[in-house]
DNA sequence: AATTCTTAGTACGCAAAGCGAACATCGTCA
DNA sequence: TGACGATGTTCGCTTTGCGTACTAAGAATT
């Protein structure tokens, strides 16, 4: 009876059904229930009833046979944005930031593995407007934001997330040995911040600093910003812009509700 | 056999297990177990079963009796908005527009009986942030968003969400009587926008335009501005910008995915 | 401090929910 | 055309998870 040991609080059916929905990402924001069953590793049966759960609870819509996911789900974000105040008093800070340094200024946490994008500033006149935003997943190793939270955890347990990660190539500048990464990691935790290169996106080099305080979950913001952008000191001045305002968000104490 | 007519297609268990998810809102960001049971509907055991499962997945978190959203909610979101490039098309316009016309922009639809925020400019010189984000809900009855929403709806439909909805008089200005709404909604339907002033946050006036073509699921954009900023031919402005500014969002194609 | 009221955890029998092999259906390529 | 692969649906058997009943522990009230 060890095989069927099974937690008498917790229901299967309903833990199933969540991956279904939490399968439909950026890559993949439509799919087939074939589709579907294969990433969630669920029969197929399993993961039809799980979406037509969903379908008929309005957070999927099914078009022919493709199923995506339908404006719904925005509200199960929403409890957690007004309880935490992003939207009046978050995003000011990131805004106001993001206008004085010239970039755009992000705020991520560590999500299973990955780095989770929370909120980020919305000017019109940074240099580009990459494609994410809040609720965006990015990866851990190639991002000065993933590295910085990295930072924030014992070293122990940001080795294990190395080891865990899959360690792709996205750049011919991304580090791809874990200890070089490692050693990033040990960089960022004593200076501070830190600094990427080209490792995720050509051309872009990113800056990240803590924002929790240590032994709380780890979070950050970041910014990031072309190459040519950042000549000179410009580096510095951003990083002293992103640690004013890592402070002042600290302040509104936004960051103690994760 | 009336009763036990079950769809064998739908997951119950999963349903249930969802609107337990969904019952974390604005108002009750944090809530203890028995909370959640009597605002679900659900027998105790059951919304148990439910919000443990939730939180071995990490969509809740338990601090001691209470249980609230963890930010892993807005990785849900995050596959819609990036599917449909919020970030990168809808946001810059509406920060655009929201700047030029110093307000807030706001793009909404249709929810549950309610209005659905989707997107919201983020700008500083607004002349004040309202607590809302996207993902809140805000009433259907008594706002200029919403009366636009159901201008969109046949008029029958539009009844029909009268009738089922209950009319709180927010402000001493709030309409009541369902026909008088109902005739506000068709005032709006024919001359293309909507005005509300003062009818759910005294003092603030509220615009909205359709942006969804006919027949299409609604959507709409609105701002709401305090009275003494509207003086004069500001509402013409403001009106004719937000016609602008839905004819610019009409043209990204983002409509079209609901 | 003793009281009521509310809330959280546990147990368990029974009904029903949902698992997945098997079947049906649709496309696609030889 | 026929065979094959991929996808969607059905249904009998088993497991899950529902909800009553009970215990116990905090809050709130006296």
């Amino acid at each position: 009876m060890t095989k069927t040991e099974q937690d008498r609080n917790i229901s299967s059916s309903f833990a199933k059904g969540l991956s279904v929905l939490a399968v439909f990402d950026a890559e993949t924001p439509s799919m087939t229930l074939a589709e579907i069953a294969r990433r969630t590793g669920q029969d197929r049966a399993t993961a039809r009833r799980g979406a037509l759960t969903l379908v008929q609870a309005g957070y999927l819509r099914q078009q022919g046979r493709m199923l995506s996911l339908t404006p719904r789900v925005l509200a199960l974000a929403g409890g957690f944005l007004q309880a935490n105040q992003f939207g009046r008093r978050v995003q000011p800070v990131l805004n106001h930031h993001a206008r004085k340094l010239e970039t755009e200024v992000t705020l991520a946490i560590l999500d299973q593995g990955r780095v989770l994008l929370l909120a980020q500033s919305t000017t019109e006149h940074g240099p580009v407007t990459y494609g994410f935003t809040a609720g965006a997943h990015i990866p851990l190793v190639h991002t000065s934001l993933g590295r910085m939270l990295m930072a924030c955890l014992p070293a122990e347990e940001a080795a294990d997330l190395i080891n865990a990660a899959e360690i792709p190539q996205h750049t011919e500048h991304s580090l791809t040995r874990p200890d070089a990464i490692l050693e990033q990691i040990e960089q960022a935790r004593t200076q501070g911040y830190s600094v990427t290169d080209s490792e995720f996106e050509p051309g872009i080099i990113g800056y990240a600093v803590p924002l929790s305080r240590p032994g709380q979950t780890p979070v950050v913001v970041g910014s990031s910003a072309p190459r040519g952008h950042a000549a000179g000191g410009q580096s510095e001045r951003l990083l002293q812009g992103l640690q004013i305002c890592a402070a002042e968000l600290r302040q509104t104490g936004v960051v103690e509700g994760l």
